[in-house]
RNA sequence: GUGGGUAUAGCUCAGCUGGUUAGAGCGCCUGGUUGUGGUCCAGGAGGUCGCGGGUUCGAACCCCGUUACUCACCCCA
């Protein structure tokens, strides 16, 4: 393997990424501009944290024993000899930004971060993708899960996606769910021989797994098993029943779902996911869920918290299924044709530009035939033509592409003012 | 980590039971119109047939390996 030009290779993108390229990328300015007027609506300011953490963060916040953190994260040590690891999960960087500034509760902010997980690619699941989320520390009230919940499908409503639906489950907190796992494993136990392999052995670290398992057998126990509903304490069973309250009155339909089981250790009371059929299966396009224990686990003050993630990629491919967030692309409004030296272009275009017009040019000298065909390609509303005649009387003709190539002469100097009104009076649009 | 499918031009693909100069459509460039795009016509550029090895007189085609892409499982966004 030498690095040389005769064995030149042509190197791609790391397994499971993917370059976002102009024209497509159009779509997630777009889609990142309204989940930003979303939070902000609610009162969510941007939070960037970094791309890499002290591995521990994610050890000791979303736990050994999670697929994400036990099998799936990219772990690296640093020149320094600091094992750090890329962010396998959004929420737990934030609460770390969160202990580090001490800002007075409540706290809340959204993000649009890329992710990492080493896992095999397929179909809306890469190494790298990129969820928006928000996070709130400080309320326990559960009026603000209806908030974030709300939050969340107002984004989801807001491209335009229906149909989907939230699920809704609720775990318990530390006075409760201690119990009932003690309760769910005594009855897995009994029936562990009924249960598929993998999850037999799952019994003692992981009884909650074994209820989310699509295998005939062990969804046939699963029926039978205790529900956490009946072993909810008095406070997550008023917690939830006014999350179900608030969720009514807003008009959010849900889906009590029993079997919904977090893949993240941190998750107390509220969880839920909203999921997409899409015929040939299920995508999850949002999750997340309250988490009490988890600021204290990173060494903070007993503070509350909850949160949603959801994956660009995968509430882009919903939206690609549904024929939903098409976004028009964007095009200049002038196009600079030059057939003499290309000074006059060079010139034209600048002033346009700092006239806040959006303006394009062909350079090196094509033919005038050659240079319409990308001016028409580009988009453009209007092509401006400046070849000798057009010099030497100081105008610029203007010829209209979108219609049927209507044309006029204009100054050189009201060529701005013209274009700056054409702004003002056509209706978007150039598809 | 496990299993299936695919790999031929910039893109989407064809290429019969192995047969010699590897094709189409779209895109691109040039010309028809020495000042005009979007239509039409003509011409042109562009390919180590993913990579390595094997079988054969001969391999894009068959066999083995390998890499990548893709789909599914696990898990998740």
């Amino acid at each position: 393997m030498s690095d040389d030009a005769a064995s030149l290779e042509l190197l791609r993108a790391p397994v499971g990424t993917h370059d976002l390229l102009p024209g497509a990328s159009d779509r997630w300015v777009a889609l990142l501009g309204l989940f930003a007027n979303h939070a902000h609506l609610y009162g969510y300011g941007l939070i960037q944290t970094p791309l890499f953490e002290d591995v521990r963060l994610f050890k000791r916040g979303v736990g050994t024993e999670t697929e994400v953190v036990g099998k799936e994260m990219y772990e690296f040590e640093d020149r320094g000899g600091r094992a750090m690891a890329l962010r396998p999960e959004g929420t737990a960087s934030v609460v770390r930004a969160f202990l580090q500034a001490r800002p007075t509760p409540p706290f809340r902010a959204w993000y649009a971060a890329p992710i990492f997980r080493y896992e095999r690619p397929q179909a809306g699941r890469y190494r790298q993708h990129h969820q928006v989320g928000i996070e709130v520390l400080g309320i326990s009230d559960p009026d603000v899960d209806v908030e974030v919940l709300g939050l969340g499908i107002d984004y989801l409503t807001g491209l335009g996606l229906q149909g989907f639906t939230l699920r809704l489950n609720t775990l318990g907190d530390s006075a409760c769910r201690p119990q009932y796992l003690e309760e769910l494993r005594a009855y897995f136990h009994d029936h562990a021989p009924e249960l598929c392999d993998e999850h037999a052995a799952k019994i003692d670290r992981n009884p909650l797994r074994i209820l989310d398992c699509k295998t005939e057998s062990c969804r046939a126990v699963s029926v039978g098993a205790p529900s956490m509903l009946d072993a909810l304490c008095v406070d997550c069973g008023t917690h939830f029943e006014r999350v179900k309250e608030g969720l009514d009155a807003r008009g959010i339909a849900y889906f009590l779902d029993q079997r919904l089981v977090r893949g993240l250790d941190y998750y107390t009371r509220t969880a839920f996911e909203v999921t997409l059929d899409l015929g040939d299966g299920e995508l999850t396009l949002l999750g997340g869920g309250r988490y009490d224990g988890l600021v204290e686990v990173l060494g903070g003050p007993s503070t509350p918290g909850i949160g949603f993630g959801s994956g660009i990629e995968r509430v882009l491919l919903a939206c690609d299924r549904q024929g939903v967030f098409a976004v028009p692309p964007r095009s200049p409004l002038a196009y600079v044709i030059d057939t003499t030296d290309g000074r006059a272009a060079r010139d034209l275009v600048a002033e346009l530009r700092a006239g806040g017009i959006a303006t394009e040019r062909a350079y090196g000298n094509r033919s005038m035939k050659s240079q319409f065909k990308t001016a028409d390609r580009s988009g453009a509303r209007f092509a401006l033509v400046v070849g000798e005649r057009e010099l030497e009387s100081g105008t610029v003709t203007i010829r209209d592409l979108r219609g049927d190539g209507e044309q006029l002469v204009v100054l050189r100097a009201e060529v701005l003012s013209f274009l700056s009104n054409r702004t003002i009076t056509t209706p978007e649009g150039s598809s």
